[in-house]
DNA sequence: GCTCCGATTATCT
DNA sequence: GATAATCGGAGCG
């Protein structure tokens, strides 16, 4: 698979991917770069950790964190091994196994809702702790690249303090699957 | 140890 | 638009 190579490269190659898992399949429609040690947004910023490791893998593998409390993200990883540049999947059309989707994501009202977020995609295919590290050439959970997008826009990462002004989150124009942006929230200073 | 806060989401006004 | 829910990574001392 061609997934190695600079982060702003990959990452609109994911664009129309088919992400694959057993019976549930989803068209990826919005997508973010890390780019390991040079970027403050990235997990990998400040190093490795038992947590971000692997990132630091070859490409082509899952990188699934945990975040919140209760949500699951995924990056595919695209640096050569010790780089650390991902790409984050944050929103995707669900174009196989809905029913099944569906029974995960109960709180989604509409099909277009299954995988618009990143945790809710994760979610949809029933990614979790499970799968990071996975290789996505090995099924069931795999990654298809499809023909390369037409047309794709770019802007603001959603989520981050951190280098926000980075125009790294790329997405398909008017797709209905797209996140809605949201800047990040800013938490009322504790005043003990 | 202890504290802060996050690559978010669902739900309510 | 606002906010609660929930937990573990990372920084600090």
């Amino acid at each position: 698979m061609l997934l190695e190579g600079p982060v702003l490269e990959v990452a609109p190659l994911l664009l129309g991917a088919t992400l694959r898992h057993g019976e549930v399949a989803c068209r990826l429609t919005e997508v973010e770069a890390y780019d390991g040690p040079d970027d403050p947004g990235s997990h990998a910023y400040r190093g490795r950790t038992p947590r971000n490791a692997v990132m630091f893998g070859p490409a082509g593998h899952l990188y699934v964190y945990f975040t919140y409390g209760m949500h699951f993200c995924c990056n595919v990883v695209c640096g050569p091994e010790g780089r650390a540049r991902a790409v984050l999947l944050r929103a995707g059309e669900i174009v196989d196994g809905a029913d099944r989707a569906r029974a995960r994501r109960p709180a989604a009202r509409v099909d277009r809702d299954l995988a618009r977020g990143p945790a809710r995609l994760c979610q949809a295919l029933g990614i979790d702790r499970e799968q990071n590290g996975h290789d996505l050439s090995a099924p069931p959970l795999t990654l298809e690249l499809g023909t390369p997008a037409v047309s794709v826009r770019t802007g603001p990462r959603v989520g981050l303090r951190e280098a926000a002004d980075r125009p790294w989150r790329f997405w398909l124009p008017d797709d209905p699957s797209v996140s809605t942006y949201r800047p990040a929230t800013v938490r009322p200073r504790r005043t003990s």
